[in-house]
DNA sequence: TTTGACGTTTACGTTAACGTAAACTATAGT
DNA sequence: ACTATAGTTTACGTTAACGTAAACGTCAAA
């Protein structure tokens, strides 16, 4: 386990976001790092939970959205009741991104025939140059 | 062709949005529908073009993008070098999807696995309480 | 003919996810 | 001691994507 820590414009380098934005995250719940004085220490651990959150982003997550996900990551509660809604939030979630699967894909491939399509017309323009 | 209109409130129930959402659509340039007096009429083609809307905003797409999106998938102008320029946008947004579908296959992954945790845990509990 | 269902425009309100600026602190280098 | 660099809090501003309400038109059914 390293135990190297971040300054809040490592990571805000690394990511490519700015300090104000982790500052938000961390002022909606979703990180919480240390402290040294007034200054934020992150752990690595804090570093994941953030590509975490940023991976959500990219999917089309919110926040809130992705904070749940990440606690689902998390151990826990441990009775009964709380696991079978942890396995219901689970297969909703399943069931959402098998949709957004669907969906990327048939954007691909409509994306493919565009290209397709773009590039007969212009070989067409060239042979026709060339004629 | 079908020639078939649709009322503002047929597409709305159809697709489980408000008119209101369908009209700020339209004012923001991502529907033209026909007008029949006041009234939008809504061909087959305005059907599709809501549904590539709603299909991008799943995956998480802005509005904007959709639209720039659907242009692609439009004749539009013929001269090489907008089709270059549609062939570089092709693939900046095929790079985007492949990243997305990179990471929700990833959240898929650990979503199986906090799943089996789960089940496991629960499974534990079971053979406590018969034993 | 009036009521209801459906449509319209106009316009202000709301939430999420930050941006931006002000005013301040701490610390390392010259 | 002075300055640069990096951090802090507080608070108001901004954009996207609608929600909500007001005020009105239209047309068929009771």
């Amino acid at each position: 386990m390293s135990d190297r820590v971040y300054s809040i414009s490592d990571l805000a380098s690394e990511f490519d976001i700015t300090p104000r934005t982790i500052r938000f995250y961390e002022e909606k719940g979703l990180l919480a790092p240390a402290r040294q004085g007034q200054k934020r220490l992150f752990s690595h651990t804090d570093r994941v939970r953030l590509a975490l959150i940023l991976r959500g982003k990219r999917c089309g997550l919110s926040l809130e959205e992705s904070r749940d996900i990440i606690d689902m990551y998390e151990p826990g509660q441990n009775n009964a009741e709380q696991l079978h809604s942890l396995l219901g939030k689970i297969e909703e979630r399943r069931a959402i991104i098998t949709t957004q699967l669907t969906d990327l894909n048939e954007m691909m491939q409509e994306l493919d025939a565009v290209q397709a399509r773009c590039q007969a017309a212009l070989q067409t323009m060239q042979e026709e140059a060339t004629s």
